[in-house]
DNA sequence: TTGAAATGAGACCGATCGTTCTATATCTTT
DNA sequence: AAAGATATAGAACGATCGGTCTCATTTCAA
């Protein structure tokens, strides 16, 4: 694959998870990529294609991550589901975690129609099946799944607003509520953003 | 008040709350308002201005439409918790409903220094406030206000990608659960799969 | 080494952005 | 009726948008 496209997707994906997307223009892409204009159009058709390709790219990221990050952290299947929202913490920790990239898209492509909105829609349903898998392999029902995912994006919005881990550990509460799982005793969550490195 | 100003603010309402803030430009606002351009910028002295005034009428009308469909909702203070959970199902169920323009917002001015992020966070502050006023007023312990704000905002991120109020009964149920409230059946009763799950 | 493919730099396009200006017309209030 | 405020229509501004085109230079396999 070409070392010019790489560029221009990594520089891409960057932009557009921190400034959004409406927000980058080409230019900026090729100035920060180094890259010539017509190189841009040469494995981009257009602006789109590349949101495009960033949204793909960022939904295998996303998953791959959540999947190796989860086992790490329970390598018994069972307490799985509620590690999910261990990890979750830890990406909210990141420096300038900025939410998820799927949901802000669909915040700024409103329109069910269009293929950006569509796109992002699918990385949900895809980590909801996820989600569905991790509750089968600990003996939950898998109509939670759904529950599940409503808290984890509750806390992504929470975490964005309040610049905080801490909803992590509340959604995670609630879901050991739903589950029936007997809860840890809350802990005492930094109230502030600590700098810690992984997307 | 001015005609004219109201007009504007009325249509750039509907536009901003149905395409997104920048995908909507002055000149759509105006034609549409059927405005002269100077009297635009007679009465707000920039787009983001205009953004501003945006956010504060929705975020009056917000929180002045759930206080009163609450109220309505649920006369005994003591159900009012639960009861904002129907409010929000109404909503869903509205005709072109396009989820919270505050959540919207801020996904599209991720900046945490611009003004318009600012505005929209403020909304959520203020919302989070009044629920833990219902809370106190029924009796549970204010620390859930931020729970039941995770959730609710869960529930119009899941409600907007599905296009369907199921996630507001979702939420409602474990609000019930949270609160320890002895819990309504099920919308979608499950003869035969009750989901009550252990591991 | 040679020749085709890929990349480079940058001018250029029409469209649209937010904003300002002028000049005319329509209200409101005295 | 006069006058001052307010609205109108529309041209025009510079900036930026996504996208196209030319042409020189580099890369790299045959």
């Amino acid at each position: 694959m070409s070392k010019v496209r790489e560029r221009i997707l990594e520089v891409a994906s960057e932009l557009f998870y921190q400034k959004g997307i409406q927000s980058v223009g080409v230019d900026a892409i090729i100035t920060q990529a180094d890259v010539a204009r017509m190189s841009f159009y040469r494995h981009f058709k257009s602006k789109e294609g590349l949101v495009l390709a960033f949204l793909e790219r960022r939904d295998e990221q996303v998953r791959d991550w959540f999947e190796a990050e989860v086992i790490r952290l329970a390598p018994d299947p069972k307490d799985r589901p509620l590690a999910v929202f261990d990890a979750l913490a830890r990406r909210f920790a990141t420096q300038d975690y900025r939410g998820c990239a799927f949901i802000n898209t669909m915040a700024e492509y409103p329109n069910r129609a269009d293929l950006v909105h569509q796109a992002s829609a699918k990385h949900k349903v895809l980590f909801q099946e996820y989600l569905a898998r991790l509750l089968r392999d600990a003996g939950f029902s898998l109509e939670h799944a759904a529950d599940l995912l409503l808290l984890l994006d509750g806390a992504v919005v929470s975490a964005v607003r309040e610049g905080s881990v801490e909803p992590a550990f509340r959604a995670k509460h609630m879901v050991a509520l739903l589950l029936n799982i007997p809860r840890p005793p809350r802990r005492k969550p930094p109230s502030k953003l600590q700098a810690r490195s992984r997307p």
